[in-house]
DNA sequence: TTAAATAATGAATTGATATTCATTTATAGT
DNA sequence: ACTATAAATGAATATCAATTCATTATTTAA
């Protein structure tokens, strides 16, 4: 009894990983809603009773997928930024950062991009992207002013969502292009953007 | 019998707009998904046959509001440009406007943020708000370019993607706060940064 | 080797709601 | 006023896929 519980829960086996992976396949195909569980299933190899003894409905492997990458995704951006010296560093692995994990997850990237409606309606208590990344990018913008490598009249609040926004639409429109060029080249270039603008002179 | 055709075709009609426009409160609330016809239906005090007496089905109506939406967005960012008398200007009144435009139609602002997965899905042929946005933008810089204004060195597919990426994310957290504030005013501040940057000195 | 215990199966059930259509109501023309 | 035409209704139907659960297979431990 308490064998099944625990190997439930360390989210271990080998079948509950199949099935949120090939869930993940699913979902950036069809979206939520036209990814239906028999697909998912047939995809893991398994029946589709099977996904209720792993999980508690469909909406709750969309909550998985996303708590588990999300995860990952923060250490490694955490690891990133610890890697900077200085605000701008710091920037610049982030972004680097950034693109490279989206790079080599194209199916969290499509999901992460096109199912942020639903992941706020499943469970607000799902680990918050933005909320994270938003903060991470604070600190860097203060570090940067109080460095003198950012101006000091910047409104941080705006300045977070400008650069937030700026990857997300380089990424989109990456994934529109059906991943077929290098995303992670443009970090250098958008990093520039951030720092010195587009003004001439 | 020319009656009939002539009446749907041109949209005039006042129910068809009244359906709409509650589609448009109801699409926003709930998500397409989760919105329901008898909900459409009531908000426009109509039977809910009656929907299908103006449009084919569901995502029918979800892309006529759309279609619609975006022809008036886009003659009005058009005029917007047009009053510009250079490139910084054509940018500013462009931002300032799409602000205004969001701020003033919330539905459109959230539909467009949240349910663009599907718009993809349903129909391709749905006028790319994406598209034509860029390509007004992509104008914009190259007139920059030319006047001097604008460096020359700057890859332009970047910086297109990066200055809608940035409006779209300003606009998303208005979009979660609930419009609270006033997202209008942002406009100015965001041009600057696109132009001059976060560096200091 | 055998009997619990655990895991997996997938056909049948359920629930939800989009869509249809026979009927009713409103409108326009004579 | 009467008829024909068009518009609107909403209960009944159709559809679709998530979920359940009785049954079967597999694993464990004595």
């Amino acid at each position: 009894m308490l064998k099944q519980k625990s190997d439930l829960q360390k989210n271990k086996s080998e079948k509950y990983n199949k099935i949120l992976d090939s869930a993940g396949a699913v979902f950036a195909e069809f979206g939520f809603h036209k990814a239906t569980i028999s697909l998912i299933a047939s995809k893991a190899g398994v029946a589709d009773g099977t996904l209720y003894l792993y999980f508690k409905n469909k909406e709750d492997i969309l909550y998985q997928f996303v708590n588990f990458k999300t995860d990952v995704f923060f250490n490694k951006m955490h690891s990133a930024v610890k890697k900077g010296n200085n605000a701008e560093e710091k920037l610049r692995y982030l972004i680097r950062c950034h693109l490279t994990e989206f790079q080599n997850d194209k199916n969290m990237a499509i999901i992460f991009q096109s199912e942020v409606r639903y992941l706020r309606d499943i469970e607000s208590q799902i680990k918050d992207i933005s909320k994270m990344y938003l903060d991470l990018l604070s600190d860097i913008i203060e570090q940067g002013q109080i460095e003198g490598s950012m101006r000091q009249d910047l409104f941080v609040g705006l300045v977070k969502r400008f650069i937030l926004g700026a990857v997300e639409g380089v990424i989109n429109t990456w994934v529109s292009a059906d991943g077929r060029y290098d995303l992670v080249s443009m970090a250098d270039p958008l990093v520039e953007l951030y720092l010195a603008g587009v003004k001439g002179k």
